[in-house]
DNA sequence: ATCATACTACGATGATACTCGTACGTCAAG
DNA sequence: CTTGACGTACGAGTATCATCGTAGTATGAT
C-alpha cells in the first residue's frame, strides 16, 4: 500500500479501465472482461488486483467473501499523470507536439476539432 | 535488427531523444548528455545502444573505431506512436481527452494556446 | 616495443512484469 | 458429512529491463 502509486503498467492500465467503466468489481467482474478480449486465466486477474492493491492503485474492500476492488484513483488524475509523463519524457514538454502527435495518428473528424476547440476556449477561461 | 521496433523502453526513449537532438553520435556523445543528467556508467550507455540496435531503435555505423549512432526514425515519427499507443491504452481513442489532459497537467500560457489554434486550423486545412 | 588510453563485446546480476498452477478455506446442496 | 463450486493466497517460471564489471582489441605516444 504505497503512498502514491508509481505509474501503471500496461496490464495494469487495462484493469483500471475496467474498474473506471464499471466502478467497484470483483474479480470475477474484472476477470469476465478482461477474457473476452484477450484469453487470460481467472489467476492472473486475482494475482494482478492483488499487486496492485499492493502498489495502492487499487482499494480493496474485504468485507464480502469475494473481495471488491475499486480504482484509488480518479480516471480523469491518472489520465492526466499519464499525459505528463509523456509529454515530459518524449516531448520536452511542449503540449502543441503532443496535440499535433496525437491528431495525426488518429483520423479526427470536423466535429472533433470544433470540440477541441471548445476545451481550448473553456481551459483559457479558468486561466485568467 | 526487427522490422518494426518496439515501442521504447524509457531509457532508450531517453537516449533517442539524445540522438534526435545530437544527430549522428558516438557512445561517448551519447554518455556525456546522460551522465550530466543521472550518473550512469560509459558501459550502461554502450550496452543500451547495443540493444535498441538489435531491436532496430537506432542503426549503427561501423566504419569508424567509435562506432556512430541514430535514430532509426524520425523524432515525429516516433513521438506519433507514442501519443497514438497512449491514446489507445489509457483515453478510449478520444483525442479530446488526451488533450484535455495534456492541458492541465502542464500550466499553458494564452501564447500557446494560440500557437495550438493554429495547429488545429492547419490541420483541418489538410484534411478535407 | 611498450604502455596508457579508448573502444567494443558480453556475461552476470538484481529488479520488475506477467502468467499460471497448486494449495487451501468456505459454504451450500444433497 | 461429503462433495462440488467458488473464492483467496502464494510460489514459481519466463521474459524483459537496466546496470555494471571484466575481458579483450585497437591506436597513438614515448
Amino acid at each position: 500500500m504505497r503512498a502514491n502509486p508509481p505509474r501503471p503498467t500496461d496490464a495494469e492500465l487495462e484493469i483500471l479501465c475496467v474498474l473506471w467503466s464499471r466502478g467497484p468489481s470483483t474479480v470475477r467482474d474484472v476477470h469476465e472482461v478482461i477474457a473476452a478480449r484477450k484469453p487470460t486465466q481467472y489467476t492472473t486477474v486475482l494475482k494482478q488486483l492483488q499487486v496492485m492493491s499492493e502498489k495502492g492503485l487499487v482499494r480493496r474492500d474485504e468485507s464480502q467473501r469475494s473481495h471488491v476492488y475499486q480504482a484509488a484513483r480518479p480516471r480523469d488524475w491518472t489520465r492526466q499523470q499519464l499525459a505528463g509523463d509523456l509529454l515530459q519524457r518524449a516531448f520536452e514538454g511542449s503540449t502543441g507536439s503532443l496535440v499535433m502527435g496525437a491528431l495525426s495518428v488518429q483520423k479526427t473528424s470536423k466535429r472533433e476539432l470544433a470540440e477541441l476547440r471548445r476545451v481550448l476556449d473553456e481551459y483559457e477561461k479558468g486561466l485568467k
